[in-house]
DNA sequence: GCCAACGTTGGC
DNA sequence: GCCAACGTTGGC
């Protein structure tokens, strides 16, 4: 059982839209950065814990909790034309996007990245470290238990 | 295979 | 809207 953080921008798809879906559950579409695709496709398995993170907001931290709910499959909007993730190259019979879905566990407090950034257990997050956008990253072990921890108090 | 130019991310 | 940092593209 791993644990990973994955972000999305909540105008497009936020911690309530997620509440809201069909089964609380989505599929994770629309990245394109290989890294975190081979992440979804390679690494990824059902049951693995998600912190849930609004980003590019007004207060982008963590709002929720969720799991991995499903094997790697196919993005679909990437053969969708009039997706903004439509990817030309993109080729059905060996398709370059895959994904997993996310269910929610539960939709938590935000724990805002200014507070992130506080605690000396967290200094180690890849997502923290200067420069890092990459939108899927591992967590560890005690950093899920510490930011569980604290959204639930 | 190098690397300059360009595009994107995401906090501020 | 700015801009640092990083990823991708494409000419050579």
């Amino acid at each position: 059982m791993a644990y990973w953080l994955m972000k999305s921008e909540p105008d497009e798809f936020s911690i309530d839209d997620l509440v809201k879906a069909p089964r609380q559950t989505t599929s994770w579409f629309g990245v394109r950065n290989y890294v975190a695709r081979n992440f979804m496709r390679d690494t990824m398995r059902i049951g693995d814990g998600v912190l849930f993170y609004h980003s590019s907001c007004a207060v982008p931290g963590i709002a929720g909790l969720a799991k991995v709910s499903s094997k790697p499959h196919p993005d679909e909007s990437q053969f969708d034309r009039k997706s903004p993730y439509y990817d030309p190259k993109a080729d059905r019979k060996d398709p370059r996007w895959m994904l997993v879905d996310v269910k929610l566990v539960k939709k938590t407090r935000v724990m805002p990245l200014d507070e992130m950034r506080t605690c000396p257990e967290l200094a180690g997050m890849i997502t923290l470290k200067r420069g890092n956008r990459l939108s899927i990253t591992p967590v560890t072990d005690a950093e899920w238990n510490f930011i569980v921890g604290k959204l639930g108090e």
